[in-house]
DNA sequence: ATTTTATGTCAGTGTTGTTGACTTTCCAAG
DNA sequence: CTTGGAAAGTCAACAACACTGACATAAAAT
């Protein structure tokens, strides 16, 4: 994917302001990334808490609180504090496990996968228009030095999700 | 620059799932992006916000606190406080206005020069081996897409960063 | 039977953001 | 010169969201 034109004179073009304007370029976009969905989820008196509880529940139905965590990041106290209103209104159900039932599977209600398809769309909309402007061979790049950019114990939550396209 | 390839058939391959793909892949690289300033500011007890502040007095020595407050885009309050503590420190210095005298111009001392340099170095090691890892191609398209992403009056703070290289 | 794991909860703390009200300083227009 | 308003700063209160530490419960694993 990232074969061909990586030749030898890619070493010389990483300027100091050119990373820079990559570090602004970051902050700057990401701002634009969530304001979409953190207007939406104020109007609900949510923040971007349960943005990321609600998408990654969605992500992936019956996921553990225990795997919610890792992906997260977050302490268990902190993301028990967001998934407790979440349960509380009717957006999320944590069902007890069958094979093992300490653990807690969790899903999305139909109240839960409404406010999820709001917010994903906001966030999509925005990430579609991004994409259209700059062109296809853009966004393979993009994707190309987000990826690179991860820390090396959290890439593999990312490359799980699968592309069917 | 980006010219050539982007051909025709760049409407078809903005399915959902590769759109969600590039909202995952934002997350996860911005917090590898944060990740290793995080740690140096631990240690000096500060916090993001001091960052950001140190990052973009550094970037325009002199600035007012009004132009400081529209790049950062929070409130005056919020930016006070994060600036009464670096300057007690003795890492901002803050300067009456000669023209205009209500006007404050901020600087870095040399303690918040050197602060400033080693969160900037931590940030660019990581920006540079991602760019290195993902081409110079990839680049180009990583800055388009991030600066398509922008919220429309916020742009023009990253466009006005000229990149002498 | 004991230990470990998964989860939940309570209490306290810190950073960073917000509103709202108020003061001081000071440029500029009337 | 007086007054209006912009710029800056301060104080108070509050909220979201993160943290640590301690503790409880249930169930699986040893």
């Amino acid at each position: 994917m990232a074969e061909g034109s990586t030749g030898g004179e890619n070493l010389l073009f990483l300027t100091d302001e050119q990373l820079r304007k990559g570090i602004e370029a970051m902050f700057f976009a990401y701002r634009g990334f969530t304001a979409d969905p953190d207007r939406i989820l104020a109007q609900h008196n949510y923040g971007r808490a349960h943005h990321r509880a609600l998408h990654f529940i969605n992500r992936s139905h019956g996921t553990t609180v225990n795997n919610l965590l890792s992906v997260l990041g977050v302490t268990k106290q902190s993301l028990n504090r967001v998934l407790r209103t979440l349960i509380e209104d009717g957006l999320v159900e944590s069902r007890v496990g069958r094979r093992d039932r300490r653990e807690r599977h969790l899903f999305l209600t139909d109240k839960g996968r409404a406010l999820e398809a709001a917010l994903s769309e906001a966030q999509r909309a925005r990430m579609r228009a991004a994409y259209r402007a700059a062109g296809p061979q853009a966004v393979a790049g993009f994707r190309q030095v987000l990826e690179a950019m991860m820390e090396d114990d959290i890439r593999h939550h990312y490359q799980q999700l699968r592309e069917t396209r």
